[in-house]
DNA sequence: AATGAATGAGACTTCATTCAT
DNA sequence: CATGAATGAAGTCTCATTCAT
């Protein structure tokens, strides 16, 4: 079972106390279904940061697209940035238990990481937003201290998942104890790179992945030296 | 005794100190240099513009660090935006001469790449404000329409100049002509990635340079399989 | 006993007898309404581009006159130029239906013309602001790209309205068809001489109408050559 | 010899006295006629005020229209309120001298009045800005208490060079007494008009002049009743 | 006599947020 | 649960004016 004591953990660095989740009740809804407004604006929210960022999202337009106003946003978040934090914790859930589940069967450090890979790019296929969401998530928090302070612990446990990866490889001898370092620096280079360069098209993102296969395996460039 | 009044105002890059207030003179300020006065507006805001992005960068701390205040930014650029693409056609200049100098010589794909690599790290390490400018203005040209309009005629050169490069490898019988589009994607992964994952931290991009480097000549994972 | 603090800043059309600065409450302030509020910033803005003219009214001033701040107004309206326009189609949409009723029962063109005269004396009397409003729009135009793009059509509806008026004094007979030109720019030089020159002064305003009665039945001057 | 009393006073409502105006030196002029460009910026700036009106005429523009810089204004003239007096004075004193000497010789109110006019029409078929500016002002004075205060003084004054005009009628038996306010609304209502209404356009202007002229002896308007 | 660098005030506008209903 | 009226802070930009050169 993969690790995941860094999920789950909720940061409510807003002073008003995020309201107790009411359980659904049972039996016909109300006319107004709450858990589902909840999930449109969290679903809406998640396409607009990751489209325009923290501070080109308003209130206004996600209200809109969600089908309310925007002071109706508050009644289900304490504020933007709590609206922006639940959006990175589903991003951050769903994301990461796939890797999670992806990594926990290949044996090596070459097919984990080629797992990953093949994560990333179903879920890039299916809902770019994730992955745009996170690319436009670490520039976000170098621009806006806030966001920085509240979601600081989650970037280093991302950055840790992949440590550990690498880590096994050295375990398994795939990689020189004394390149450890240049590995998980080329691990986050391929990965940020994949989100910030080739995201936005499923096409691109495929080539991408098969080259990043190719070369791991030593397949992609021939010597003609 | 000559008046120094106007000490009070110069350079004055503070942000809560703020020294008891001297009230600055109006009028032309003594000793100005102009087009020093410019370039200090131009570099400021390169950092600005690389660590805030576009939005959050305000003319009044521009101004403020650059030593004058948000409206006589106007004496020198017509707008924000104006400013904006001054800042990037300087940089803009400065990256890729250097990178059009570095792949002038090597004869192959993988040296040209190497060298491409290595101006990136040089560069990166005199000044990270280049590398991190172009990874935000990807950004904010995603997220800011007119941005896009202004600058996109460059976004697409200096993919072609990478696409550039792939074909000669091509041509020299390095790359596969059916992967050429692989390996182009792979490319900017890693020049995006480069920039958007490590440029922040000299030692972490040269362990990824490297590690680069050793990847494409095969030898930085070993099979075990 | 109830709160009534919220009772400050209402109707405070003052200016310089800030009592106290009683802060205002944020949130939406009880028992408003919103059609008033829109009335009444319909009403202050005429006031306000009548006496002032377009650029030199702000939104500041229109606000505060009108009990909210000036970022309120864009509740309402979405720019200052809308703002202009929703005054404009107002004061034309009642001096014109005036006037349209006044030329429809008299016969002939000089009792339409009076009937004008009246019509516009009776409203004079009660708001001069509606005039006022026009004149100044008129200047406004010559001065503001955007209010002439905006308005041009209604400003060339307003000449034909006097042009046909003329058509039908060839019609009766009344002007002889060689001197339509004359009459159409005298009847101009009337109305908008009455506009600008005595609009502020309802008793010269009416010494003004009975003149020009008197002159078009050519009973004013006495010959004494 | 006409009553020229009210000519030639100076308002200067601004603190800085307006520098000693320099004789014109005898011999070759200095490389920069001074005279020259005090004169040049008098005529643009007299164009600027009677197209835009005085807020929106900048110092900028009619700077770089007379060829200098917004600052060398400051030169010629202490303050903008202070050039658009002396624009003023130059423009009431070139219009009036020239009514003055108008009515000087006709004997009646009418061939008084006719002369004002023709000598309005001249004046506009030379040089357009003079009546326009005169338009202008009566919106910016009612716009801008500054000007009204510096020149309130000139704008009675010419209300009573026409009120003098009716005197005469009255005199001469032309004017009925009861009806001198009438007549004084009426002239007012027409030279207000002639100048608001179609001073941009020489023709339309002439066909005005016509139509009043001929009002005056009562032959424009045929009886149908 | 003139330039041009700079200030400071003020304009329009947008936005997160609050709160009566 | 949701609306919509309102605030206040902040941002871009313009402009008259000042003053060293």
């Amino acid at each position: 079972m993969p690790d995941m004591r860094w999920l789950g953990h909720t940061w409510s660095v807003t002073k008003k106390t995020t309201k107790k989740k009411v359980a659904p009740r049972l039996g016909r809804p109300p006319a107004t279904d709450s858990a589902g407004t909840r999930q449109r604006i969290l679903d809406i929210a998640r396409l607009a940061f990751a489209a325009r960022g923290y501070d080109a999202s308003t209130n206004r337009s996600v209200g809109a697209d969600a089908g309310i106003t925007a002071g109706a946003i508050y009644h289900y978040f304490g504020s933007k940035l709590d609206l922006y934090i639940a959006v990175h914790d589903d991003v951050q859930e769903r994301v990461y238990s796939q890797f999670s589940d992806a990594i926990s069967t290949p044996p090596t450090f070459r097919t984990k990481i080629e797992a990953v890979l093949e994560a990333a790019h179903e879920m890039n296929k299916e809902d770019p937003s994730l992955a745009q969401f996170l690319g436009a998530l670490r520039v976000d928090m170098r621009r806006n201290p806030e966001l920085k302070a509240a979601l600081q612990h989650y970037a280093v446990a991302r950055l840790e998942f992949f440590d550990r990866i690498v880590d096994h490889g050295v375990t398994t001898g795939e990689i020189d104890p004394s390149q450890r370092e240049e590995v998980s620096a080329l691990v986050l280079v391929l990965l940020i790179g994949l989100t910030d360069a080739v995201s936005g098209n499923p096409s691109t993102h495929r080539h991408a992945v098969d080259a990043i296969k190719a070369l791991l395996e030593g397949k992609l460039i021939r010597d003609v030296s």
